[in-house]
DNA sequence: TGGACCCATGTAACCGGTTACATGACTTTC
DNA sequence: GAAAGTCATGTAACCGGTTACATGGGTCCA
């Protein structure tokens, strides 16, 4: 059986194609009578509407484009879990692209987005604002995740990254880190050099000798490895490690106990994240969590506003919202035994958590 | 600047539409001429074609449509980035539905796809076949993953969670367990259903005594911590755990190591599905790897398999397949000194993975 | 030179919905 | 009882593409 229209659906309730519509969409105006009739051939039919067909006509497909990066899975579900939350509350579907590999690559999915979608997602870590408003389909309205600032072309919603590295770095100096070093995540990353810029402004700030001591890497836990045992090699001491993300924080701490540095007695660590495996790891790892998926919810609802202002005509200029990563203090970073120190937002562990 | 449609690139490049459609397409029998006419055009005006009318007319959307319920994180985005590195090799897109919820709602999802993808792939570990059938659009080529197995209705493919379970057993009896328990996952759920049922066989095959022991458990982690204490406590003495699932199994041996229990030692544990956590928990986790992306790709895979063979009338029947999980052995099953054994296809790590 | 053929281009129908507007039956009102 | 108003229904245009078929100019060959 072939799938059926809404004209087999008209004709075999002996209706205009004009009727069953209404009956169908629940318009005004419509007989009992007349939405029984329609109902009943829809049944009979087993007729489902042609969702693109519709969307054509009222220049509306409920559909939210999201385009990402290749991202580590953590980060990947937990954003879209985020944006599938708040899609879900307001019965919108999520069109997925996934942009591996070139500039050219991810212009053609930005196109490809044209005529599916009411808004876009897009998280660009690595993409300039320049690319963006020249491939972004023109009147489409589009909400930038974690990306860098673009003079507000677009609504955009990020990590704040350097007041997360400023918060790490109290956090160590409260715990009484006098040589912090930072092991940074790869350059030209968005927020890798967010991280690192913060921690350079803290340290300055915070610590008399204050040259900022930083390690290259690139957000792999081996990079994580070398930093560690290079740190035990050194001559000069260490007694602080912000690492950009949690990965390289884990592995920098295996090396560095495995080659008899005491974590945190020796060496204090704090990563940036929060991943699952964090509290898993021995000691567990302090760090500062990034609430990835809230991200992803606040960017679609942000989304929304910017749909329905361009629907109703209001301007709504693009302001930069930020998410404040908190502080989690686990095993990692306790040095001193009085290691309640506050620093600005803490979220303190009662066992285990989930 | 309004968006501009194919009529406006025709009008501004002097040609018919079907010209202006020709030449963008690349079809054959258009003169260099008309084409660079058509691309000026096209330059000019900033023209980006509308892939909903596109696809209306075409009956091809290029975008395969994913039915996922709810998904513990890893395993989301694992099937996740399967399902995309097939689709993006073809240059698909991906329209997202998760079923959270009631099987109405599921129902609509489903609905939902109809006229916007050219295909569908639906997990659904907790909706039988009949409820499938129903509520599929009728003449959408469909493969079901990780499901149950469904008459031939749809291809289908799975994790063979039977065999798993069967290797999971064999190797703690090779590691000298003579009493083992099952901890099983939430009633109702296919995969868990199926795990308890291999359980059973290979107990009541291997071991003398065969009675199959199996503590409820609902996949979480207090689940496994409750198991663990209940176990700790008993009078009878257990020697060999097999997890429905790692998270169950890692709260298990925490509370027993709490409890005193040596782990191995006392007790042999092994987990299924290899979250990347297994490998960081002390003592390390042994357990059947489920190798997740892959299952997406096999499943987008055979997904077009299934489309090209309803577009060439070949009739393709609806085969199960299934994926064989792998033990891994780590610490936490390695009871005795000379835990070599082999059991069927066994990966072996080196050092650090990854 | 004229008919057959080729081929680039144009015209218009179509995909499957929605909706502005026309129509006509039925009330209401004086 | 006729004019005005209401309201359910139908007709047809439209969304923005693609494509079957018609058209007509040019080449080839007898």
């Amino acid at each position: 059986m072939a799938t059926s229209t809404i004209r087999d659906v008209a004709r075999f309730a002996s209706v205009s194609v004009a009727s069953a519509s209404r009956a169908l969409n629940d318009h005004s105006g419509v007989t009992p009578a007349m939405r029984t009739r329609v109902l009943d051939a829809v049944a009979a039919l087993n007729y489902v509407p042609h969702l693109g067909a519709r969307s054509l006509s009222t220049k509306r497909s409920n559909t939210i484009g999201v385009v990402l990066p290749d991202l580590f899975g953590e980060f990947f579900s937990e954003i879209i879990r985020g944006i599938d939350y708040a899609a879900h509350r307001r019965g919108l579907q999520l069109l997925l692209s996934n942009m591996h590999g070139s500039a050219l690559e991810t212009a053609a999915a930005l196109r490809a987005m044209r005529g599916r979608v009411d808004g876009l997602l897009v998280m660009s870590p690595q993409l300039d604002a320049d690319f963006l408003s020249h491939n972004l389909p023109k009147g489409l309205p589009t909400v930038v995740m974690n990306g860098r600032i673009d003079g507000a072309l677009h609504a955009s919603i990020a990590i704040d990254n350097r007041a997360g590295a400023h918060a790490a770095v109290a956090h160590l100096v409260a715990q009484g880190c006098k040589t912090i070093a930072h092991l940074a995540g790869p350059e030209g990353n968005a927020d890798a050099d967010e991280r690192a810029a913060g921690f350079r402004e803290a340290v300055t700030e915070m610590l008399d000798d204050g040259e900022p001591l930083i390690i290259g890497g690139d957000f792999s836990e081996d990079a994580g490895i070398a930093a560690g045992e290079q740190l035990a090699a050194q001559y000069r001491r260490v007694d602080g490690v912000f690492s950009a993300n949690d990965i390289m924080a884990i592995g920098c701490m295996t090396a560095l106990i495995e080659a008899g540095v005491k974590v945190p007695g020796d060496v204090a660590m704090i990563g940036f994240d929060d991943v699952p495996i964090a509290r898993y790891v021995t000691p567990a790892l302090s760090t500062m969590r990034v609430h990835i998926a809230k991200l992803g919810e606040r960017a679609l609802d942000r989304l929304i506003e910017t749909i329905e202002a361009v629907e109703t005509d209001d301007a709504l200029d693009a302001v930069a919202e930020f998410l404040t990563p908190e502080l989690v203090v686990r095993a990692s970073s306790a040095r001193t035994a009085s290691a309640t120190e506050t620093t600005t937002p803490v979220y303190r562990e009662q066992g285990r958590v989930r």
